[in-house]
DNA sequence: GAGCACTGC
């Protein structure tokens, strides 16, 4: 059978450890083709692209943008750069720009690139920069990146001139980044004609993109239009489309007797399923190991589950890239993280519920939350593709046909879906000042870009001009963290000797999944003054053992320890002196958080001073437990079955007075 | 007494 002869892959994936958790099409292609006995030019001359080389390169010399449509595998990310270097464009020391929404991405793709132009290491004619890790020269021709990371430099050098091409790859998933660069792009292009960008979307975006790029407003005539769309063939296998009949009124039910009915009735081949979250992946595994073991021809039918998404450690997310096993179907329970970051060999059967879980942005209350909506057609055709990488496969989606018809084209842009705040404060930074005239691609609500502003104008990062301030705002703006942190971490620097320990407890705020047992932390490190400073506590106790003990202390007290690293990696802090943090700390958090504070009712539930909302303490955090103070800062808010807060510091209200005078009148 | 999709600087 054609389809399992991919055992290779496991042993190429192994080799390219960073690959395996890469979305990179191009990259992957080359595993599964099983070509490695090719030579690198052949491969290259067998990739679909290839036959569009001369049509590209002639496109850029007239059009300024070209929106590239290609599908999986299709080598668009890889050799596009590289007919570009060898038609010229890279000539005097100049260099292409690619950009990826990951990290992983950013690294895989030049270094296979990087091999394919013969070169021994990465770094040189070929290079990538991602936070932390900049492996160029200024011999540097080819250099992938992530957009967040060409945002950056578009803060030093606004119209990106060392850069003759830059192409932005996987546009239509439309990130937050993504999206600033896109828009930011259309403006340099007017000062820049000679600049041309290429833009790498899905079928249905194309049109849009081209849209958007195109300068011939006036003429009907075509050939005066500054952008082209050039359509590459994928090498996906077709995918048979299956439709309820009737909609289910439970999709978990159903989920589970669609992949039994599979297991038992089909033939070999793996089934990949895609849900909303790490809840419904369990239940949904254990239902199913209830129904197959108590069916009796399941000796026949071996099967292994393996549940993936991005809470799940490294190591236990890596069992989804064991080799397919035509005597043991691997059923992948996933997120949506199976959808965009990660791709699966040996996939035959997809099975989608037809719904995902996604931010959702409120502007009246300014907080995001997490909602499960019906995914879009462009979403399900996404994980329908899943199941055609290898052979010919067969897609299960839990939900009619007309419901299908009624999805929305497209996932709404994540720009319509954020707070705002970072968004205004780099465009402020980048010297754009009407933000709300700016040309968006996917223009977001007025609402919420006033809220950003309003925001900004409190923390002292915009004047009364909505100017950028200076040091403040200035300083926020090339902080890499959100408006909030950036000023408690720059008033702790300046007003309250404290940043070591803010650094710390933002170091450890941002990083997801420190503490695996939460009562116990709580009984070891908690303090009465709230979660920042229990957070600092922990940071202090584990920089206080000696590197050689750390695993072991952090497991004796509830705590990740690949996190734990983590957060020291981010946080350059060797400082330990020993200040009472207790007073000062808190101040600094109130002078970036002042806006989250809340006061204790009767019923113990708590309301914004400002705009009056209710909130409930989070049962996780250490505020509650140990009393119910009159007056707190929250960090976050969780909208489940109540609104929460959560990550809450006691203050006391006169600092309220004290540190935002300007925000908070008596 | 609840439970966090996914990224990035």
């Amino acid at each position: 059978m054609s389809s399992h002869n991919n055992n290779n892959n496991y042993s190429s994936q192994q080799q390219e450890s960073s690959s395996s958790l890469s979305s990179s099409e191009d990259v992957l292609l080359f595993n599964n083709l099983n070509q490695r006995s090719l030579s690198i030019t052949q491969q290259r001359l067998a990739l679909p692209v290839y036959q569009l080389r001369k049509h590209i390169l002639h496109l850029l010399e007239t059009k300024q943008t070209l929106v590239v449509v290609g599908h999986t595998g299709c080598g668009k990310t890889t050799q596009i750069p590289q007919y570009l270097y060898e038609a010229g464009w890279c000539d005097g020391g100049r260099c292409i720009a690619v950009t990826q929404p990951r990290r992983v991405a950013a690294t895989s793709v030049a270094v296979r690139v990087a091999e394919e132009m013969g070169e021994s290491t990465v770094g040189g004619k070929v290079g990538y920069t991602i936070r932390f890790d900049d492996q160029t020269t200024n011999t540097t021709a080819i250099k992938y990146m992530t957009d967040g990371m060409l945002l950056r430099e578009m803060m030093v050098d606004p119209l990106l001139s060392r850069y003759p091409v830059v192409m932005i790859d996987e546009a239509h998933e439309r990130s937050l980044s993504t999206d600033l660069v896109i828009g930011l792009l259309k403006k340099v292009m007017v000062r820049r004609p000679d600049l041309r960008v290429i833009v790498s979307s899905a079928t249905l975006d194309a049109e849009d993109f081209c849209n958007y790029f195109n300068l011939n407003k006036d003429s009907n005539d075509k050939t005066k239009d500054t952008c082209a769309i050039l359509s590459i063939e994928g090498r996906n296998y077709p995918v048979d489309l299956h439709y309820l009949e009737e909609p289910t009124a439970n999709y978990v039910d159903t989920t589970v007797k669609t992949i039994v009915d599979i297991h038992l009735t089909q033939t070999p081949g793996d089934v990949l399923v895609f849900l909303t979250g790490q809840d419904e992946i369990e239940t949904v595994r254990r239902q199913l190991i209830d129904r197959l073991s108590d069916d009796p021809t399941n000796q026949q039918h071996q099967y292994t589950i393996v549940p993936i998404y991005s809470g799940l450690p490294l190591e236990k997310q890596m069992k989804v890239f064991a080799p397919p096993n035509i005597h043991k179907r691997k059923i992948v329970l996933a997120t949506n993280i199976a959808e965009t970051s990660i791709t699966i060999d040996g996939i035959v059967y997809v099975v989608d519920c037809g719904f995902v879980k996604i931010k959702s942005y409120s502007g009246r209350s300014g907080t995001d939350s997490l909602v499960v909506v019906p995914t879009s057609q462009a979403s399900a055709n996404q994980r329908a593709g899943r199941a055609g990488r290898n052979r010919s496969g067969k897609c299960y989606r839990l939900y009619t046909e007309a419901a299908f018809a009624k999805l929305d084209v497209h996932t709404i842009p994540e720009i319509q879906r954020s707070n705002l705040s970072s968004v205004v404060l780099q465009l402020k930074a980048l010297g754009i000042d009407n933000i709300l005239a700016f040309d968006f691609l996917s223009p977001p609500v007025a609402d919420s870009l006033v809220r950003a502003l309003e925001l900004l104008y409190a923390l002292g990062a915009i004047d009364d001009y909505a100017k950028l301030t200076s040091p403040i705002g200035m300083t926020m703006a090339e902080l890499p963290t959100e408006p909030p942190f950036s000023k408690m971490i720059l008033s702790a620097a300046s007003d309250f000797g404290c940043s070591e320990e803010c650094l710390s407890i933002v170091a450890m705020l941002t990083i997801p999944g420190i503490q695996y047992n939460q009562s116990l932390v709580r009984k070891q490190f908690g303090v009465k003054e709230g979660d920042h400073l229990t957070l600092l506590n922990i940071y202090n106790s584990y920089v206080d053992i000696k590197q050689k003990d750390q695993s072991g202390w952090c497991h004796d007290n509830g705590l990740n320890a690949k996190a734990m690293t983590r957060v020291l990696q981010g946080n350059n802090n060797n400082d330990t002196k020993k200040v009472d943090p207790s007073v000062l700390v808190r101040k600094a958090i109130v002078s970036g958080f002042f806006s989250n504070a809340a006061r204790l009712l009767p019923d113990g539930s708590y309301q914004t001073i400002k705009d009056k909302r209710n909130l409930w303490i989070h049962p996780t955090s250490i505020i509650g437990t140990i009393n119910s103070p009159e007056w707190v800062i929250f960090h976050d808010v969780i909208i489940t079955t109540k609104e929460f807060m959560k990550e809450l510091t006691v203050i006391e209200p006169n600092w309220l007075s004290e540190i935002a005078p300007h925000y908070y009148s008596k």
